[in-house]
DNA sequence: CAAAGATTAATTGTCGACAATTACCCTTTG
DNA sequence: CAAAGGGTAATTGTCGACAATTAATCTTTG
């Protein structure tokens, strides 16, 4: 079974409470592209439309703010992040820097217990790719799973909250609404294979710079694609 | 004059609304310690202390929550955080990842007039070191006013947002609160100097490098003071 | 007819009150 | 006396209404 639906709750914890709900509804609206990015958001209409009042929606809007898939300004009101290309290549930056970081700390600072779960992970997913090859949705939740357990393997609650309660939101967003599914699938997985090498061998300096290039070469990857596009219009 | 102020308002837009007033004394109240660090929040009493409602005090919380300095539970309440060795370190861990990085890309990005503009104010650092020498208070600020000209040198805003809006209200937290005056005052002058050089010489990798090194050595210092503090007790 | 200003409408910010959940204290029981 | 259970008090979550600010429309004027 997939870890991937964790990402939505980072704490582990379930929506108790109206706004978690509807801040959870809402998330997935927003990166599924059902709230168009860059639209204005009417307080009062999606008060309406959740069935709750303004209070409880803006409580709402300020957990989407924390993942920055909102933008507000003071008497104004709340925009949904536009994706643009930059915005995306800005966040492969970060990612590099700090998911580069996670995987040198997990590579310090995993379980053996972990890294065995990590490559047990593995495995299947070269079974599930082996039976759905060229099937990219797998291989996407795949990805999204590795980096996650990496991450997670880090102890580090900072860098954990950073990605997994932040940019992984705005990654999947970008990921759906540019319709990125990875041509790199069987590439990525033996980067996944190496890196987890390197963790499981303790070398937190290989495993960085392995995670660093892992992540550039997605970066790159996009660059070209977009220039490509640009030649072609 | 220094650009510090500044930190408190990464969107440079003045705080118009009460919330953001009662946000603002609040962040220096908590930074400061005034608010005790792990503390439990009491929605009622501070409504009632700043003469406000709870709902634009919890406006003000959801902002405190954004820059980490306060955690929620779902019906059960606030609470500052609170300043532990490891938090400390894992912060040091994050700055040296997104810093670096971010050094990495002012290398690449800044125009010549900020470069210009970073190395006038490392003169006048200079000269304000040389006059108040030992006197590590203008040294705190002018380390801080560095590492944030570096960082919007990135321009790179996801990198901008995390450490000017999250992260740096959570150094200076512990740097007051643990009473952190470096004594690598000269040292950490020296440093500054290479990596203003190496993003004059454009050369990202390099800077990259020395600013990993310059923020790994705060921490290794740290570290080292710890243990020295352990060894006391 | 275009542009600037005033007036109106709509949206956001703030407030106080009620409902739901949690924490505390007291009682009861083994 | 310790521990479990129930009841009360306090705290948090949610709601609808009002005030302040912004956006839109209309009028006026060059």
């Amino acid at each position: 079974m997939s870890t991937i639906m964790a990402l939505d709750n980072p704490t582990l914890q379930k929506a108790v409470t109206t706004a978690d709900k509807v801040f959870d509804a809402m998330l997935h609206a927003i990166v599924e592209g059902k709230i168009a990015a860059g639209s204005k958001i009417s307080e009062p209409e999606l008060a309406k439309q959740y069935e709750i009042s303004r209070s409880t929606l803006r409580e709402a809007l300020n957990r989407l703010e924390k993942c920055h898939l909102i933008e507000r300004k003071a008497n104004v009101g709340s925009r949904v992040v536009d994706c643009t290309i930059e915005g995306l290549l800005e966040i492969y930056v970060v990612r590099e820097a700090l998911e580069g970081m996670a995987c040198r700390q997990a590579a310090q600072n995993m379980s053996d217990d972990e890294v065995a779960e990590m490559q047990a992970m593995l495995a299947q997913h070269a079974n599930s790719q082996a039976l759905k090859d060229g099937i990219s949705y797998y291989q996407e939740e795949g990805d999204l799973d590795f980096h996650y357990k990496v991450i997670l393997g880090s102890h580090n609650q900072q860098l954990i909250n950073i990605l997994c309660g932040q940019l992984y939101h705005l990654v999947r967003m970008y990921r759906i609404q540019f319709g990125m599914h990875s041509p790199r699938a069987t590439r990525a997985f033996q980067e996944h294979s190496s890196i987890i090498q390197a963790i499981c061998d303790r070398d937190g300096e290989l495993a960085e710079i392995l995670m660093r290039r892992h992540i550039a070469a997605s970066r790159k990857n996009i660059e070209k694609k977009i220039a490509q596009q640009n030649q072609q219009a």
